[in-house]
DNA sequence: AAATTCTCCTGAAGGC
DNA sequence: TGCCTTCAGGAGAATT
């Protein structure tokens, strides 16, 4: 499931084939995703030419000369550079570009989005309250405990939601939260100062390491050439249920925090 | 306002 | 072997 890291990834992958080009129209075999594909879009976007490729959140937006095409890819979602028509199922819409190559988004699940725009993208109401980007400044644990304090949230869904901070989904926010040694159940206003700072750089590293290896993959994550782009980056608790912790060897537990599957060692997380 | 629940969808996994 | 059931998961929308 893409979070951040392979966001990005993606976004370096597709960049260099798309920016400079003309979309010639775009084909539209799926509209129903998580909201309909924008009505007319080939229509929008034929003629139109890519300037650049952005990343906002787990938001991909790619800015035409005139408009934008917003993509979220969801948790199955891909975006591959194709050669040709050729499609299998869940391949819901390509951007045929002028090179006769294509764009192409994938995603069984519908759980991704597809919308083009008029307006300036971050302005689109999708966009425009999201958090602050985890890697830039503007991110750090003061601000985490100034927005947290009297919330009874757990501190896990705290840092999972976008008005927080952008791009820290189910994985990385456990891995993060055992980093900085917080139970993922505590409440958010519970937390004290410190260990926010401490759940900020915790957070950065997290997705810094998994940019470098090109997103850590679980599941259907693939790279723009269709790639798996696995890396096996040994993940501290997501998923080792069971399994010893690390660091000092006591069982990992998973546990359901707020709708969601959380995995923390009971021994070295507070 | 904040927190919780619901919702979209399909593939994978588990049960029998 | 195969059919049926259950469930995960991003995140906005609806509900409490």
């Amino acid at each position: 499931m893409p979070e951040l890291p392979e966001v990005e990834t993606v976004r370096r992958g597709i960049e260099p084939h798309v920016v400079g080009r003309r979309i010639a129209r775009a084909v539209v075999r799926q509209r129903q995703l998580r909201r309909p594909v924008t009505p007319g879009l080939s229509r929008r976007v034929a003629g139109r030419t890519v300037e650049r490729v952005e990343r906002r959140g787990k938001y991909l937006l790619l800015r035409l000369d005139r408009g934008a095409l917003i993509c979220h890819l969801g948790m199955s979602g891909s975006l591959r550079i194709v050669g040709g028509e050729t499609c299998e199922p869940h391949d819901h819409v390509d951007l045929v570009l002028d090179d006769g190559r294509r764009l192409r988004l994938r995603d069984p699940r519908r759980f991704g989005l597809l919308l083009w725009t008029a307006a300036d993208p971050h302005r689109h109401p999708l966009l425009a309250s999201l958090g602050p980007e985890p890697l830039d400044d503007g991110f750090d644990g003061d601000r985490l405990h100034a927005q947290s304090r009297g919330r009874a949230v757990a501190v896990k869904n705290f840092i999972m939601n976008a008005r927080v901070v952008v791009g820290v989904g189910n994985i990385y926010a456990s891995e993060a939260l055992f980093a900085a040694g917080i139970h993922p159940a505590r409440p958010a206003g519970r937390v004290s100062r410190t260990r926010y700072r401490a759940l900020a750089d915790a957070v950065r590293q997290v997705l810094r390491r998994s940019l470098r290896a090109g997103g850590t993959t679980l599941r259907d994550f693939v790279r723009e050439d269709g790639r798996p782009g696995y890396y096996t980056r040994a993940l501290d608790v997501y998923g080792r249920a069971g399994e010893p912790c690390r660091r000092c060897g006591k069982p990992v537990r998973m546990r359901v925090i707020g709708q969601r599957s959380s995995f923390f060692c009971g021994g070295c997380q507070r």
